[in-house]
DNA sequence: GGTTAAACTTGAACATGTTCAATAATGATG
DNA sequence: CATCATTATTGAACATGTTCAAGTTTAACC
């Protein structure tokens, strides 16, 4: 395989070409959008009914209305197809879970308001966010993983966010690295997500109440610690 | 795909067949041993030598001596086959761990006894190692990938066993759920590990005092808490 | 409008994991 | 040893992700 995790083509629209340079939002750049929107489509639908591995690159370009070779200039490959669509919903996810911070809320209940944002995402989402997790948590080449390693440094920022006013309300003591802990409460809320979507068979919506709960109880020994 | 999980034939050597029952270590079993080994070091040697990607299952079985149809009688699928060395490795590594644990020992101690013979062999085998938790992370169909897991509860148990020292000694106060604590730092233990090897370059080997230095860090924040 | 270069599209061709029907090897039995 | 049922082996055939050289479309410029 040896990818270099770059697309083919995909430039900025004549950047500054041999003749000129403009904005020019012509018919080019709206087919592409158009088409992309198609891909994205099909291939959700696709990926959910059926399953990742069950779903052919030829299906998708055929419901889509695009050749087969289409397809690979708008991803990379066939995983980061998959990761384009989880990408586009975790990144409202995490936009709306780092938004939801309350100052006057406790520790407990403003890390519930960031990791219940993503759990309630997994568990409306449950086909598709459990063929995410499961593609992307080693595969770190291609565009869209770039991009979700963005998010989650986002994610842990609210983490951050969230024991910096803790902290500040007096309700945790100060800390050396704050990045560091939240860093930590992270690393708990990926193994437990995981084993939450993993808990269920493949296409049953996992329990999001229980979830949480067990997540909870688990950044709660990390917080009042062992001793 | 849809893989059940399970090899073709692979049956005990003669199951009380229509004619008779024996132990009868025959030719016959000698002879498949002797594949599955020659099979694991031409799978071994090449996917340390060129990667799992870039490794054909046709050179796998040119090198092994068996023709090409073989392999999938001794292992599910390629990454069956790649788990089957991790678990020979993990398997030994996990037994070890697990009989260092010292009563008069500190629990941090205890714990980088345990945690710190998977990082020294994740350091020795780093390629093979980096395969291995890639492909293992979340696929859970197949003998090996269910051998797998088996190892992984012994791990947790080990923890669990070193959290229970630390109680009768007095070190940590008594707890609710030593199983759901040693979860935890399992889990932080999980995520580190793997951000330690994702941090340098695919065929380097990672820094070992490094590492467990902060690991070790991650896991005191959860043993001492955030209060 | 006509010309032209850049960008986009495409499916045939390729590479490679996996299956399976045919064949060979084994060893229990007579 | 001859027979035969079971088990193991095999590679041709298949399925499917990915590449790429050739063709098509776009739009900047005259």
């Amino acid at each position: 395989m040896t990818d270099r995790g770059e697309l083919k083509t995909q430039k900025a629209p004549h950047p500054a070409s041999t003749r000129r340079s403009q904005a020019a939002p012509g018919r080019r750049q709206s087919n592409k959008l158009d088409k992309l929107n198609r891909i994205k489509a099909a291939a959700r639908q696709l990926f959910v009914s059926r399953g990742f591995d069950d779903t052919t690159v030829r299906e998708i370009a055929t419901r889509a209305g695009v050749g087969l070779g289409t397809l690979f200039s708008y991803s990379l490959n066939k995983r980061d197809l998959l990761f384009l669509l989880g990408n586009d919903s975790l990144d409202e996810v995490a936009e709306k879970a780092g938004a939801g911070l309350d100052p006057k809320a406790r520790l407990a209940d403003n890390l519930r308001g960031i990791f219940g944002a993503h759990y309630a995402f997994f568990a409306s989402e449950p086909v598709l966010a459990r063929l995410v997790l499961r593609e992307m948590t080693f595969y770190d080449s291609g565009a869209q993983a770039q991009r979700f390693r963005v998010i989650r440094l986002r994610v842990i920022d609210h983490v951050a966010g969230a024991l910096a006013l803790a902290i500040a309300s007096g309700e945790i003591a100060g800390r050396e690295d704050i990045a560091f802990d939240a860093w930590v409460l992270f690393a708990i809320y990926q193994v437990e997500l995981r084993a939450w979507l993993a808990a269920c068979a493949p296409d049953c919506a996992p329990d999001l109440a229980m979830g949480l709960q067990r997540l909870e109880r688990a950044l709660k020994v990390c917080i009042g610690g062992l001793r």
